[in-house]
DNA sequence: ACAAATACCTGTAAGC
DNA sequence: TGCTTACAGGTATTTG
């Protein structure tokens, strides 16, 4: 599923590729796509230069030649696909753009069975009128996980009881890692997911820190992980191959990659976490 | 202030 | 075979 690796691919194919597409239109059928405020905002959008293309987080962040950005978050399920013109359009295709290029004409498709996710203009209004506050809808936000320090999760961490997971997971903390990365971050760092996130020592921040910027880069350069349901793709509908290099994500009960035992899903919350008990403390 | 639970969704897989 | 149920999980919101 989309976290940062997968947000950062798609962001750097759209910068590559559409960088100066003119939006002609913007057909929006999804019902649920756009919810911050009234659909009519977006309207404004159209007519404008594909500026360019940038990321916080999960948020793909698009500029645009008058200073709008619209905001697109993928959550679960969501995929955005560049097609040729009056391509035919997949099930739950809730969002077409269609461009004007200098070879002739593009479109991306915005799919997303599940409807988690959005599109959203930056400083809009929202349906009672009123406009987010100081930092916008993105002010909540820690600092990217591409760019964190160690300072920055020492001050996060302390004093916190939550499970390290949790903190990992929490976008207030850090932005972009969600639950097959944190998983992969605390193998990394050799810490267990579930140990309390604030008795941390400096010297195991460090490492966290580390581990952190060293599974999403290397995630970036696989082009993210597209898990058994394929349902991460990328531009141009291409599984990516991190799930290749996955060491404990989905693998309970495979040897651990450094010391042959098997890997533990323990119960985390409503959902999982997977652990060597053995390399993780 | 913090932590945990829940709602939002649909496709897929497992179980009977 | 066909049905029901559980599960996948990012974020906003609610509850404790």
């Amino acid at each position: 599923l989309p976290e940062l690796p997968e947000v950062e691919t798609l962001r750097r194919d759209l910068a590559e590729r559409c960088l100066g597409w003119t939006l002609e239109r913007l057909a929006l059928s999804g019902r649920r796509t756009v919810r911050r405020h009234p659909v009519e905002a977006l309207a404004g959008v159209e007519g404008q230069e594909l500026v360019g293309v940038d990321r916080h987080g999960k948020f793909l962040l698009l500029h645009w030649g008058q200073g709008d950005t619209l905001v697109v978050h993928l959550r679960m399920s969501g995929q955005l696909l560049i097609r040729p013109p009056a391509a035919p359009q997949a099930p739950h295709t809730h969002a077409v753009f269609a461009f004007a290029t200098p070879g002739g004409g593009q479109e991306w498709h915005f799919v997303d069975p599940r409807t988690f996710g959005e599109l959203f203009l930056l400083g809009a209004p929202g349906p009672g009128g009123e406009r987010a506050a100081d930092g916008g809808e993105l002010g909540h936000l820690g600092p990217d996980g591409l760019a964190v320090t160690a300072q920055q999760m020492t001050r996060a961490l302390a004093g916190r009881r939550a499970p390290l997971k949790s903190l990992l997971v929490d976008q207030r903390v850090v932005a972009g890692i969600g639950n097959i990365y944190a998983d992969e971050i605390c193998f990394e760092a050799k810490l267990r997911p579930d140990r309390p996130a604030g008795r941390l020592r400096p010297a195991q921040v460090a490492r966290l820190t580390d581990a952190i910027h060293a599974i999403l880069r290397a995630a970036v350069l696989a082009r993210g992980s597209s898990l058994a349901d394929e349902q991460y793709r990328d531009v141009d509908g291409r599984v990516g191959r991190y799930q290749l290099a996955h060491r404990v994500y989905a693998r309970a009960g495979m040897p651990c990659p450094d010391c042959g035992r098997p890997i533990d899903r323990v119960p985390f919350g409503a959902r999982s976490a997977f652990l060597c008990r053995r390399c993780q403390r």
